[in-house]
DNA sequence: AGCACTCCATACGGTACCGTACGCCATCCA
DNA sequence: TGGATGGCGTACGGTACCGTATGGAGTGCT
Protein backbone atom coordinates (compact mmCIF):
# COMPACT_ATOMS: atom_id res chain seq x y z
CA UNK A 1 0.00 0.00 0.00
CA UNK A 2 1.59 3.41 -1.08
CA UNK A 3 1.78 6.02 1.81
CA UNK A 4 -1.22 8.43 -0.23
CA UNK A 5 -0.92 11.24 1.78
CA UNK A 6 2.08 11.60 3.51
CA UNK A 7 4.69 14.76 3.36
CA UNK A 8 6.99 14.26 1.05
CA UNK A 9 4.91 13.40 -1.69
CA UNK A 10 3.10 10.76 -3.99
CA UNK A 11 5.00 9.46 -6.90
CA UNK A 12 3.81 10.59 -10.21
CA UNK A 13 2.84 9.24 -12.93
CA UNK A 14 2.76 10.10 -16.85
CA UNK A 15 -0.70 11.29 -16.66
CA UNK A 16 -0.56 13.29 -14.10
CA UNK A 17 2.13 15.17 -16.06
CA UNK A 18 0.01 14.95 -19.15
CA UNK A 19 -3.08 16.57 -17.28
CA UNK A 20 -0.52 19.69 -16.24
CA UNK A 21 1.12 20.18 -19.55
CA UNK A 22 -2.40 20.58 -21.06
CA UNK A 23 -3.47 23.22 -17.97
CA UNK A 24 0.12 25.21 -19.19
CA UNK A 25 -1.14 24.72 -22.88
CA UNK A 26 -3.92 26.75 -22.37
CA UNK A 27 -2.75 29.59 -20.35
CA UNK A 28 0.78 29.83 -22.59
CA UNK A 29 0.48 27.77 -25.87
CA UNK A 30 2.80 25.06 -26.63
CA UNK A 31 5.87 27.13 -25.93
CA UNK A 32 4.62 26.94 -22.66
CA UNK A 33 4.90 23.23 -22.26
CA UNK A 34 8.34 23.22 -20.84
CA UNK A 35 10.14 20.89 -19.05
CA UNK A 36 11.81 22.52 -16.41
CA UNK A 37 8.87 25.02 -16.11
CA UNK A 38 6.08 21.52 -15.42
CA UNK A 39 9.09 20.14 -13.26
CA UNK A 40 9.04 23.34 -10.84
CA UNK A 41 5.05 23.19 -10.52
CA UNK A 42 5.31 20.05 -9.54
CA UNK A 43 8.19 20.70 -6.79
CA UNK A 44 10.46 18.29 -8.86
CA UNK A 45 13.00 18.51 -10.97
CA UNK A 46 13.27 17.09 -14.32
CA UNK A 47 14.99 13.95 -13.21
CA UNK A 48 11.34 12.87 -12.90
CA UNK A 49 10.34 14.20 -16.11
CA UNK A 50 12.35 12.09 -18.29
CA UNK A 51 11.94 8.79 -16.30
CA UNK A 52 8.29 9.20 -17.34
CA UNK A 53 9.18 10.65 -21.28
CA UNK A 54 11.59 9.60 -23.65
CA UNK A 55 11.65 13.46 -24.41
CA UNK A 56 9.61 17.07 -24.74
CA UNK A 57 8.06 15.47 -27.90
CA UNK A 58 6.71 12.16 -26.32
CA UNK A 59 5.04 14.82 -23.78
CA UNK A 60 3.46 16.35 -27.00
CA UNK A 61 2.15 13.38 -28.61
CA UNK A 62 0.57 11.93 -25.60
CA UNK A 63 -1.01 15.47 -25.11
CA UNK A 64 -2.46 15.17 -28.27
CA UNK A 65 -3.53 12.24 -28.26
CA UNK A 66 -5.50 12.36 -24.47
CA UNK A 67 -6.80 15.48 -26.03
CA UNK A 68 -7.89 13.34 -29.13
CA UNK A 69 -9.94 11.22 -27.33
CA UNK A 70 -11.39 13.29 -24.26
CA UNK A 71 -13.41 15.21 -27.11
CA UNK A 72 -14.36 11.95 -29.19
CA UNK A 73 -16.07 11.35 -25.85
CA UNK A 74 -17.49 14.06 -25.08
CA UNK A 75 -18.70 14.71 -28.60
CA UNK A 76 -20.33 11.56 -28.38
CA UNK A 77 -21.91 12.02 -25.17
CA UNK A 78 -23.52 15.46 -26.20
CA UNK A 79 -24.82 14.47 -29.51
CA UNK A 80 -26.77 11.53 -28.97
CA UNK A 81 -30.39 12.10 -30.96
CA UNK A 82 -33.32 12.63 -28.59
CA UNK A 83 -36.22 12.35 -30.96
CA UNK A 84 -38.00 15.48 -30.42
CA UNK A 85 -35.39 17.72 -28.86
CA UNK A 86 -32.94 18.37 -31.65
CA UNK A 87 -33.43 21.65 -31.44
CA UNK A 88 -32.69 22.36 -27.97
CA UNK A 89 -29.65 20.60 -28.03
CA UNK A 90 -28.35 22.00 -30.74
CA UNK A 91 -28.99 24.88 -29.05
CA UNK A 92 -27.20 23.95 -26.27
CA UNK A 93 -23.78 22.99 -28.16
CA UNK A 94 -23.95 26.56 -28.69
CA UNK A 95 -24.36 27.69 -25.67
CA UNK A 96 -21.84 25.36 -24.00
CA UNK A 97 -18.77 26.97 -26.13
CA UNK A 98 -20.04 30.16 -25.15
CA UNK A 99 -17.22 31.50 -23.76
CA UNK A 100 -18.33 32.70 -20.46
CA UNK A 101 -18.72 29.08 -19.13
CA UNK A 102 -16.23 26.66 -19.50
CA UNK A 103 -13.38 29.16 -19.84
CA UNK A 104 -10.79 26.66 -19.68
CA UNK A 105 -12.15 23.74 -22.56
CA UNK A 106 -12.64 27.21 -24.93
CA UNK A 107 -8.60 27.96 -24.09
CA UNK A 108 -7.49 24.09 -24.67
CA UNK A 109 -9.32 24.08 -27.93
CA UNK A 110 -7.67 27.33 -29.54
CA UNK A 111 -4.38 26.21 -27.89
CA UNK A 112 -4.66 22.99 -29.60
CA UNK A 113 -5.50 24.49 -32.98
CA UNK A 114 -3.11 27.17 -32.90
CA UNK A 115 -0.18 24.40 -32.25
CA UNK A 116 -2.38 22.77 -35.71
CA UNK A 117 -1.25 25.62 -37.51
CA UNK A 118 2.29 24.75 -37.03
CA UNK A 119 2.09 21.05 -36.77
CA UNK A 120 1.19 18.55 -39.16
CA UNK A 121 0.42 15.99 -35.96
CA UNK A 122 -2.01 18.52 -34.39
CA UNK A 123 -3.42 19.03 -37.81
CA UNK A 124 -4.39 15.85 -38.33
CA UNK A 125 -5.95 15.46 -34.66
CA UNK A 126 -7.83 18.70 -35.34
CA UNK A 127 -9.11 17.16 -38.59
CA UNK A 128 -10.03 14.20 -36.91
CA UNK A 129 -11.85 16.15 -34.00
CA UNK A 130 -13.58 18.37 -36.46
CA UNK A 131 -14.92 15.61 -38.97
CA UNK A 132 -16.64 13.74 -35.69
CA UNK A 133 -17.80 16.79 -34.48
CA UNK A 134 -19.36 17.81 -37.79
CA UNK A 135 -21.01 13.81 -38.64
CA UNK A 136 -22.80 14.49 -34.96
CA UNK A 137 -24.26 17.70 -35.37
CA UNK A 138 -25.45 17.31 -39.74
CA UNK A 139 -27.45 14.08 -37.72
CA UNK A 140 -29.10 16.12 -34.94
CA UNK A 141 -30.08 18.87 -38.25
CA UNK A 142 -31.03 16.04 -40.52
CA UNK A 143 -33.52 14.47 -37.88
CA UNK A 144 -34.65 17.86 -38.01
CA UNK A 145 -35.87 17.51 -41.64
CA UNK A 146 -33.53 19.30 -43.52
CA UNK A 147 -31.21 18.41 -46.03
CA UNK A 148 -28.01 16.62 -46.19
CA UNK A 149 -26.25 19.91 -47.96
CA UNK A 150 -28.05 21.99 -45.32
CA UNK A 151 -27.42 20.14 -42.49
CA UNK A 152 -23.51 19.83 -43.43
CA UNK A 153 -23.58 23.58 -44.08
CA UNK A 154 -25.25 24.61 -41.54
CA UNK A 155 -22.77 22.13 -38.97
CA UNK A 156 -20.06 24.18 -40.22
CA UNK A 157 -21.24 27.32 -39.72
CA UNK A 158 -22.47 26.03 -36.01
CA UNK A 159 -18.64 25.02 -35.06
CA UNK A 160 -17.19 28.21 -37.16
CA UNK A 161 -19.09 30.51 -35.13
CA UNK A 162 -18.44 29.08 -32.04
CA UNK A 163 -14.65 28.77 -31.95
CA UNK A 164 -14.44 32.39 -34.06
CA UNK A 165 -16.37 33.71 -31.21
CA UNK A 166 -13.92 32.95 -28.96
CA UNK A 167 -11.33 34.47 -30.87
CA UNK A 168 -13.14 38.19 -30.69
CA UNK A 169 -13.08 40.56 -28.39
CA UNK A 170 -16.47 42.40 -28.25
CA UNK A 171 -17.42 41.58 -24.89
CA UNK A 172 -18.02 45.66 -24.48
CA UNK A 173 -19.52 46.38 -28.15
CA UNK A 174 -22.94 46.07 -27.20
CA UNK A 175 -24.66 45.74 -23.79
CA UNK A 176 -27.64 43.29 -25.42
CA UNK A 177 -24.69 41.40 -26.71
CA UNK A 178 -26.10 38.04 -24.80
CA UNK A 179 -29.41 38.70 -26.77
CA UNK A 180 -27.55 39.41 -30.15
CA UNK A 181 -26.01 35.51 -29.07
CA UNK A 182 -29.48 34.18 -28.36
CA UNK A 183 -30.60 35.26 -31.92
CA UNK A 184 -27.53 34.02 -33.66
CA UNK A 185 -27.94 30.98 -32.16
CA UNK A 186 -31.45 30.80 -33.72
CA UNK A 187 -30.78 31.95 -37.00
CA UNK A 188 -28.23 28.68 -37.04
CA UNK A 189 -30.60 25.82 -35.73
CA UNK A 190 -33.33 27.24 -37.05
CA UNK A 191 -34.55 25.40 -40.29
CA UNK A 192 -36.44 28.10 -41.72
CA UNK A 193 -36.65 32.00 -40.72
CA UNK A 194 -40.03 32.50 -39.85
CA UNK A 195 -41.59 34.90 -36.50
CA UNK A 196 -40.27 38.49 -36.01
CA UNK A 197 -40.15 38.41 -32.40
CA UNK A 198 -40.68 42.16 -30.72
CA UNK A 199 -38.81 43.70 -27.63
CA UNK A 200 -40.73 44.09 -24.73
CA UNK B 1 21.40 61.28 -51.89
CA UNK B 2 21.56 57.63 -50.26
CA UNK B 3 22.95 54.32 -52.67
CA UNK B 4 19.94 53.02 -53.07
CA UNK B 5 21.08 49.77 -54.66
CA UNK B 6 24.81 49.61 -53.22
CA UNK B 7 26.21 46.57 -53.01
CA UNK B 8 27.09 45.83 -49.24
CA UNK B 9 23.56 46.76 -48.23
CA UNK B 10 20.94 49.67 -47.76
CA UNK B 11 20.69 50.96 -44.17
CA UNK B 12 17.78 49.36 -42.42
CA UNK B 13 14.89 51.49 -40.56
CA UNK B 14 12.27 50.49 -38.61
CA UNK B 15 9.64 50.16 -40.49
CA UNK B 16 11.61 47.16 -43.28
CA UNK B 17 11.98 45.43 -39.29
CA UNK B 18 8.53 46.04 -38.50
CA UNK B 19 7.20 44.41 -41.70
CA UNK B 20 9.60 41.39 -41.04
CA UNK B 21 8.43 41.01 -37.81
CA UNK B 22 4.95 40.55 -38.85
CA UNK B 23 6.04 38.12 -41.46
CA UNK B 24 7.47 36.40 -39.15
CA UNK B 25 4.66 36.57 -36.46
CA UNK B 26 2.49 35.21 -38.77
CA UNK B 27 4.78 31.90 -39.68
CA UNK B 28 5.78 31.40 -36.28
CA UNK B 29 3.45 33.28 -33.58
CA UNK B 30 4.71 36.38 -31.29
CA UNK B 31 7.32 33.97 -29.79
CA UNK B 32 8.67 33.90 -33.42
CA UNK B 33 9.75 37.66 -33.53
CA UNK B 34 13.27 37.16 -31.74
CA UNK B 35 15.68 39.75 -31.85
CA UNK B 36 18.57 37.49 -33.21
CA UNK B 37 16.61 35.53 -35.82
CA UNK B 38 15.50 39.01 -37.16
CA UNK B 39 18.59 40.08 -37.85
CA UNK B 40 19.85 37.19 -39.11
CA UNK B 41 17.33 36.86 -42.18
CA UNK B 42 18.16 40.84 -42.95
CA UNK B 43 22.09 39.53 -42.92
CA UNK B 44 23.26 41.42 -39.80
CA UNK B 45 23.75 41.60 -36.31
CA UNK B 46 21.34 42.76 -33.58
CA UNK B 47 23.79 46.04 -33.14
CA UNK B 48 21.32 47.28 -35.75
CA UNK B 49 18.04 45.92 -33.73
CA UNK B 50 19.17 48.06 -30.74
CA UNK B 51 19.70 51.02 -33.10
CA UNK B 52 16.29 51.52 -34.33
CA UNK B 53 14.38 50.16 -31.18
CA UNK B 54 14.83 50.21 -27.60
CA UNK B 55 14.16 46.62 -26.89
CA UNK B 56 12.04 43.71 -27.75
CA UNK B 57 8.61 45.35 -26.53
CA UNK B 58 9.46 48.33 -28.49
CA UNK B 59 9.28 46.14 -31.89
CA UNK B 60 6.13 44.93 -30.51
CA UNK B 61 4.37 47.74 -29.34
CA UNK B 62 5.23 49.10 -33.28
CA UNK B 63 3.98 46.08 -34.81
CA UNK B 64 0.47 45.99 -32.97
CA UNK B 65 0.21 49.92 -34.20
CA UNK B 66 1.03 49.13 -37.81
CA UNK B 67 -1.21 46.46 -37.66
CA UNK B 68 -3.92 48.21 -36.27
CA UNK B 69 -3.42 51.24 -38.73
CA UNK B 70 -3.28 48.96 -41.65
CA UNK B 71 -6.21 47.43 -40.57
CA UNK B 72 -8.39 50.23 -40.39
CA UNK B 73 -7.85 51.95 -43.25
CA UNK B 74 -8.97 48.57 -45.24
CA UNK B 75 -12.32 48.50 -43.27
CA UNK B 76 -12.51 51.76 -44.83
CA UNK B 77 -11.79 51.00 -47.75
CA UNK B 78 -13.84 47.89 -47.86
CA UNK B 79 -17.18 49.11 -46.33
CA UNK B 80 -17.94 52.34 -47.83
CA UNK B 81 -21.76 51.56 -48.78
CA UNK B 82 -22.38 51.49 -52.25
CA UNK B 83 -26.44 52.17 -52.61
CA UNK B 84 -28.08 49.00 -53.68
CA UNK B 85 -24.93 46.81 -53.69
CA UNK B 86 -24.93 46.18 -49.69
CA UNK B 87 -25.78 42.35 -50.19
CA UNK B 88 -22.96 41.82 -52.48
CA UNK B 89 -20.43 44.12 -50.56
CA UNK B 90 -21.26 41.62 -47.73
CA UNK B 91 -20.91 38.24 -49.92
CA UNK B 92 -17.53 39.77 -50.79
CA UNK B 93 -16.32 40.28 -47.37
CA UNK B 94 -16.78 36.98 -46.46
CA UNK B 95 -15.21 35.24 -49.45
CA UNK B 96 -11.48 37.93 -48.85
CA UNK B 97 -11.38 36.02 -45.75
CA UNK B 98 -11.80 32.69 -47.44
CA UNK B 99 -8.96 30.87 -46.31
CA UNK B 100 -7.96 29.75 -49.90
CA UNK B 101 -6.56 33.17 -50.65
CA UNK B 102 -5.32 35.83 -48.58
CA UNK B 103 -3.77 32.95 -46.81
CA UNK B 104 -1.16 35.69 -45.20
CA UNK B 105 -3.69 37.95 -43.96
CA UNK B 106 -5.38 35.33 -42.47
CA UNK B 107 -2.47 33.88 -40.68
CA UNK B 108 -1.35 37.61 -39.40
CA UNK B 109 -5.13 37.91 -38.24
CA UNK B 110 -4.85 34.34 -35.69
CA UNK B 111 -1.47 35.26 -34.80
CA UNK B 112 -2.47 38.61 -33.71
CA UNK B 113 -5.58 37.26 -31.98
CA UNK B 114 -3.51 34.37 -30.42
CA UNK B 115 -1.43 37.28 -29.22
CA UNK B 116 -4.43 38.66 -27.97
CA UNK B 117 -5.38 35.92 -25.41
CA UNK B 118 -2.20 36.22 -23.30
CA UNK B 119 -1.40 40.49 -23.84
CA UNK B 120 -3.82 42.99 -22.73
CA UNK B 121 -2.51 45.72 -25.10
CA UNK B 122 -2.62 43.36 -27.80
CA UNK B 123 -6.21 42.12 -26.68
CA UNK B 124 -7.26 46.06 -26.35
CA UNK B 125 -5.78 46.31 -30.31
CA UNK B 126 -8.04 43.37 -31.76
CA UNK B 127 -11.16 45.04 -29.76
CA UNK B 128 -10.41 48.02 -31.34
CA UNK B 129 -10.31 46.57 -34.55
CA UNK B 130 -13.46 44.18 -34.23
CA UNK B 131 -15.43 46.97 -33.22
CA UNK B 132 -14.25 48.79 -36.39
CA UNK B 133 -15.55 46.41 -38.68
CA UNK B 134 -18.62 45.38 -36.90
CA UNK B 135 -19.85 48.61 -37.04
CA UNK B 136 -19.04 49.23 -40.86
CA UNK B 137 -20.68 45.83 -41.63
CA UNK B 138 -23.74 46.68 -39.30
CA UNK B 139 -24.58 50.14 -41.44
CA UNK B 140 -24.36 47.69 -44.66
CA UNK B 141 -26.75 45.51 -42.62
CA UNK B 142 -29.04 48.61 -41.84
CA UNK B 143 -28.82 49.88 -45.71
CA UNK B 144 -30.32 46.39 -46.27
CA UNK B 145 -33.14 46.80 -44.29
CA UNK B 146 -32.87 45.39 -41.23
CA UNK B 147 -33.22 46.48 -37.32
CA UNK B 148 -30.56 47.70 -35.67
CA UNK B 149 -29.88 44.36 -33.42
CA UNK B 150 -30.40 42.23 -36.52
CA UNK B 151 -27.52 44.04 -38.29
CA UNK B 152 -25.60 44.07 -35.24
CA UNK B 153 -26.18 40.15 -34.94
CA UNK B 154 -25.07 39.19 -38.01
CA UNK B 155 -22.30 41.45 -38.35
CA UNK B 156 -21.03 39.07 -35.31
CA UNK B 157 -21.87 36.48 -37.08
CA UNK B 158 -20.25 37.23 -39.85
CA UNK B 159 -16.83 38.01 -38.56
CA UNK B 160 -17.20 35.12 -36.22
CA UNK B 161 -17.60 32.77 -39.28
CA UNK B 162 -14.88 33.49 -41.08
CA UNK B 163 -12.00 33.76 -38.45
CA UNK B 164 -13.69 30.42 -36.76
CA UNK B 165 -13.76 28.83 -40.60
CA UNK B 166 -9.86 29.40 -40.44
CA UNK B 167 -9.42 27.52 -37.23
CA UNK B 168 -10.87 24.47 -38.78
CA UNK B 169 -9.46 21.39 -40.67
CA UNK B 170 -12.51 20.36 -42.73
CA UNK B 171 -10.81 20.72 -46.06
CA UNK B 172 -10.99 16.95 -47.02
CA UNK B 173 -14.50 16.60 -45.29
CA UNK B 174 -16.99 16.95 -48.58
CA UNK B 175 -16.25 17.66 -52.18
CA UNK B 176 -19.00 19.92 -52.08
CA UNK B 177 -16.81 21.95 -49.54
CA UNK B 178 -17.04 25.08 -51.64
CA UNK B 179 -21.15 25.00 -52.16
CA UNK B 180 -21.77 24.81 -48.30
CA UNK B 181 -19.82 27.65 -48.07
CA UNK B 182 -21.55 29.60 -50.27
CA UNK B 183 -24.81 28.62 -48.76
CA UNK B 184 -23.23 29.86 -45.73
CA UNK B 185 -22.54 33.17 -47.22
CA UNK B 186 -26.23 33.42 -47.99
CA UNK B 187 -27.71 32.21 -44.59
CA UNK B 188 -25.69 35.03 -42.95
CA UNK B 189 -26.24 37.93 -45.49
CA UNK B 190 -29.85 37.58 -46.53
CA UNK B 191 -32.29 39.60 -44.51
CA UNK B 192 -35.22 37.23 -44.72
CA UNK B 193 -34.56 33.54 -45.53
CA UNK B 194 -36.89 32.94 -48.76
CA UNK B 195 -36.11 31.13 -51.65
CA UNK B 196 -35.60 27.04 -51.28
CA UNK B 197 -33.14 26.59 -53.98
CA UNK B 198 -33.37 23.08 -55.48
CA UNK B 199 -30.69 20.98 -56.63
CA UNK B 200 -29.26 20.97 -60.17
C1' DA C 1 20.70 -9.16 4.68
C1' DG C 2 21.04 -8.49 0.04
C1' DC C 3 19.38 -7.21 -4.36
C1' DA C 4 16.58 -5.23 -7.90
C1' DC C 5 13.59 -1.86 -9.26
C1' DT C 6 11.16 2.60 -9.08
C1' DC C 7 11.40 7.25 -8.87
C1' DC C 8 13.72 11.26 -8.39
C1' DA C 9 18.04 14.67 -7.48
C1' DT C 10 22.37 16.48 -9.00
C1' DA C 11 25.55 17.92 -12.14
C1' DC C 12 27.05 18.78 -16.60
C1' DG C 13 27.49 20.26 -21.51
C1' DG C 14 25.29 22.63 -25.03
C1' DT C 15 22.11 26.01 -27.41
C1' DA C 16 19.40 29.95 -28.14
C1' DC C 17 18.21 34.00 -26.60
C1' DC C 18 18.14 39.23 -24.39
C1' DG C 19 20.35 43.38 -23.44
C1' DT C 20 24.62 46.31 -22.90
C1' DA C 21 29.19 48.31 -23.74
C1' DC C 22 32.01 49.70 -26.92
C1' DG C 23 34.47 50.11 -31.22
C1' DC C 24 34.64 50.93 -36.28
C1' DC C 25 33.56 52.91 -40.68
C1' DA C 26 31.11 55.91 -43.83
C1' DT C 27 28.96 60.16 -44.58
C1' DC C 28 27.81 64.91 -43.99
C1' DC C 29 28.86 69.47 -42.54
C1' DA C 30 31.54 73.34 -41.38
C1' DT D 1 40.35 68.18 -42.59
C1' DG D 2 38.46 67.28 -38.56
C1' DG D 3 34.57 66.36 -35.78
C1' DA D 4 29.89 64.89 -35.18
C1' DT D 5 26.55 61.49 -36.11
C1' DG D 6 24.14 57.48 -38.24
C1' DG D 7 24.34 52.62 -38.72
C1' DC D 8 26.20 48.51 -37.63
C1' DG D 9 29.71 44.73 -35.78
C1' DT D 10 31.89 42.43 -31.76
C1' DA D 11 32.19 40.79 -27.36
C1' DC D 12 30.42 39.88 -23.05
C1' DG D 13 27.47 38.53 -19.04
C1' DG D 14 23.32 36.49 -17.87
C1' DT D 15 19.11 33.48 -18.23
C1' DA D 16 16.24 29.85 -19.57
C1' DC D 17 15.98 25.86 -21.64
C1' DC D 18 16.93 20.59 -23.52
C1' DG D 19 18.87 16.22 -22.90
C1' DT D 20 22.19 12.93 -20.59
C1' DA D 21 24.78 10.63 -17.08
C1' DT D 22 24.89 9.12 -12.79
C1' DG D 23 23.97 8.68 -7.98
C1' DG D 24 20.93 7.68 -4.22
C1' DA D 25 16.88 7.03 -1.24
C1' DG D 26 12.98 4.19 -0.63
C1' DT D 27 10.36 -0.09 -1.30
C1' DG D 28 9.41 -5.03 -2.18
C1' DC D 29 11.12 -9.63 -2.76
C1' DT D 30 13.69 -13.54 -1.34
Amino acid sequence: MKPAGSRPRAALDRNEWIQSAIETLAEQGVQGMRVEVLAKNFGVTKGSFYWHFKDRKDLFDAVLQTWRDGRIRDIEKQSVATPGREESQLLHLIDVYGATRNRKGISIELAVREWARRDAQAAAVVAEVDTWRIECTRKLFVALGVSDEEAKSRSLLLYAYVFGQSLMACENYDPRLADFKRRIAELIVRPQQDAPDSPG
